[in-house]
DNA sequence: CGCAATCTGTAATTTAATTACAAGATATCC
DNA sequence: GGATATCTTGTAATTAAATTACAGATTGCG
């Protein structure tokens, strides 16, 4: 945990003189950082050893070991305390707050995705016959995403939002054919269903969902990204961009998999948009 | 500048002995800014003032502020130098790779994105009889998460991906319409003519695309994000989740705009899902 | 009210970092 | 090619910072 979030939670743990600590702390984190001992005791107004105390009782090896940690709190990208979006936020403070969470999230997935299960799904994926992207309502968007990035690599790719083509599709499936299952919750029944037809099918079945859930179940391969997600918002945010990231990583993977030769498809297909977009030297001139 | 990224600059600019230094922190900088000057100098080979100097050569008042400075670039979502997926990387160093110049995206954006402009881009959205988002290719998906999204508040929202369908939406359009066309290039003709026709008709047009491109000349309002894109991957990565932060970004101001009222139709919403799913204390159980 | 436990500050000690200086290496110019 | 100038590097001394040990003060509880 993050050390300023550590303060403000154990701040009824503090005594008098640690709280004087903590405050002039959290007021100027900033300024805490460049300051020694003595001055920030002085600004505290109490002895430097009680500073001492109070970055022992934070679980740092000292004063120095301290200022360590709140340097990588304060570190750009990573989300201070308490950064969910409030009424009274303006355009300015909601904006930071947004793109500060969702780095926040990043991070969080990136800990917590399993590199082994990832490079599975990367086997499992390169040696497809056929790969269908299946998801429901904000997921329905990550699917298509996916749909768009594996379908440059010449591979049949399908993705239905629908689920009734999505049953008729996981029917229809066979050995060798890969099926990714993307849902947050993992808790959407008609998902479960497909994961489920899907696998009687002999298809393999990846989930991108959250672990122990009952799509997760359904899989032969999860990849649970575990993002704690601001419900508050009643909109999945953070999630879905994981998602997304992942969805890069496993597209990535396939492209290294694939050598490099394979690579010149890629560039045929970048190459072949040319002619409906504008050219970019005809534009500067 | 990140500091790590400095001595991977300044590399030439090293003596012998400070390139030995650089080497060490380069090599295992997570040990570093738990070493003192001595245990460094000693595994780098060198005198203490030589590190000393070193430290002084980026700037930094002294080892102690160094480490400081050291700590922050190895902060979570910092991305490290030099990130781009390279031939030989296995699963373990592209995953961390993607996630981290995703994350290094995000933050370019943050620091990029024009506030003022956002906040335009709320009034305009608040206020529209219908919102059109349209997008093609990778940002079609985008376009179809901004559907999602906005589809919670209530409001008149459509969301194409056929260029048919979005000319003859477009046509249709009329003053108190917004129209929101997510192109990274913004050098896409056919979305380009779009936005000229529902200029034409009186429509507000929102470009989320590169400021300066064509595109952009056709908006009235142009959110542009300016996230250097990894070119060589030859699929759009960064960008596309930086645009679906900036939906985010716009459906949240929506949100707050519309004042905490509103804000109870989202929860209906989200109750509505409830039947499709399994409930979670079921499930738990 | 008094004892015990906890908190807090002073002063001494230890540790770490920096400075000053000298020796060595390298480059440059005649 | 050698001598001087400049830059580099290390040793030792100095200074600054942080930590420890201890004693006084405060608070809580019987």
């Amino acid at each position: 945990m993050n050390v300023l979030e550590k303060i403000v939670n154990s701040v009824n743990n503090f005594s008098k003189s640690e709280r004087k600590v903590a405050d002039v702390i959290l007021a100027n984190p900033q300024t805490t950082i460049h300051s020694s001992i003595a001055a920030l005791a002085k600004m505290a107004d109490v002895s430097e050893p009680t500073v001492n105390r109070f970055c022992r009782r934070l679980d740092t090896k000292g004063f120095p070991d301290f200022k360590l940690h709140l340097a990588q709190s304060l570190a750009n990208g990573t989300p201070y305390v308490n950064r969910h979006v409030e009424e009274e936020d303006g355009p300015e403070a909601y904006t930071a707050k947004i793109f500060e969470s969702t780095m926040a999230a990043l991070d969080t997935a990136r800990q917590r995705v399993d590199i082994a299960t990832v490079n599975r799904a990367v086997d499992v994926l390169t040696q497809a016959k056929k790969i269908s992207f299946f998801g429901l309502g904000a997921s329905a968007s990550v699917a298509h995403d996916a749909q768009n990035k594996f379908f440059r690599f010449n591979v049949p790719v399908v993705c239905f939002d629908d689920i009734v083509m999505q049953r008729m599709s996981a029917i229809n499936s066979a050995e060798g054919d890969v099926v990714v299952c993307i849902s947050h919750t993992g808790r959407t029944k008609n998902l479960c269903d497909i994961a489920a037809i899907a696998r009687e099918n002999d298809a393999t079945v990846i989930g991108v969902t959250a672990y122990d859930s009952p799509l997760a179940k359904e899989c032969t391969l999860v990849l649970s990204l575990d993002v704690p997600e601001d419900t508050d918002m009643y909109m999945p945010m953070a999630s879905r961009v994981a998602q997304l990231v992942l969805i890069d990583i496993l597209a990535t993977g396939f492209t290294l998999r694939r050598g490099s030769k394979f690579r010149e498809n890629l560039k045929k297909v970048k190459d072949s948009l040319r002619g409906s977009r504008f050219d970019k030297k005809d534009f500067n001139n």
